[in-house]
DNA sequence: AAGTATTTTAGAATAATTCTAATTTATGTT
DNA sequence: AACATAAATTAGAATTATTCTAAAATACTT
């Protein structure tokens, strides 16, 4: 069974709007992450979604495409954990549950959260995001 | 010139308070961290303040030393790097500007955010705590 | 002072990530 | 369609932060 024309070509303009090149790889890539809903993951259970498909990607570009993906806004990077970096594919504002026994994060949609106070950061600084991590003892 | 008793004998007794036999490196670990107002520190940065100063410390006691020191309670650790862990003396409830650029990180008393409302963990959970992290574009 | 559990240590090991330099590929231009 | 060029991919080495190991040193109890 042939991917489905349409998702492929969902991608591919995606990555095109990114201002990113639609190589093989990224595109395969892509397809993984942007195909279901939103996740978050690893460069290295990436790297083995890809093997179990039999997609041939060297773990080097499992990196840079994260980190392509990530600077052109496709993707968000999330620090909890301090020798892992997750990236999550839900780029919209929103929170996170961390589950401190498992290591999983779970979404926390931003309007479930209500900050009513903000301090102004320092001279010249501007906030460019607010990261919310509630850590949840399972 | 001979430190002061006092502090000396403040930091040992911390460390009898929080279930740690204070030994020779513990204590001059300990010192280095709180002596001086509230600080953020990685392994690494810990280690050459050490060594700086002549005290010999190997790399391995300075992680045992603040993975014991944040398992008792008298240190935090905070993730927002993905790959350093940084530890606050600063146990209290606050939360964190993190520069961008710099990688610096400054308090946030608890009193300067107000959140009127969190989600409800799922079924079993408890919130173990609740971290903000202001980034901020320098 | 002796005995035992705990701590420290040097150095090896591991894990995640980045780098290097060579090869391949995408894309704009003839 | 072939060509030139810049960008992307790759294998494997290198780097970085951290943990592990097993032996030696130390703290504390008796």
């Amino acid at each position: 069974m042939t991917p489905s024309p349409k998702t492929t070509k969902a991608v591919f303009d995606r990555l095109r709007a990114a201002g990113l090149r639609p190589t093989r790889q990224r595109l395969a890539l892509a397809k993984l992450l942007f195909a279901q809903g939103p996740r978050h993951i690893t460069a290295e259970a990436l790297f083995n979604e890809a093997k179990a498909r039999r997609i041939n990607v060297s773990l080097a570009t499992i990196y840079n495409a994260l980190h392509d993906f990530t600077e052109s806004g496709l993707l968000r990077e999330i620090t909890v954990d301090a020798n892992q970096s997750y990236f999550d594919t839900n780029i919209s504002a929103h929170h996170h549950f961390y589950f401190e026994k498992s290591g999983r994060l779970q979404d926390v949609p931003a309007d479930e959260i209500h900050i009513t106070q903000l301090p102004t950061p320092p001279k010249g600084g501007t906030i460019s995001r607010v990261d919310v991590v509630i850590r949840v003892a399972d």
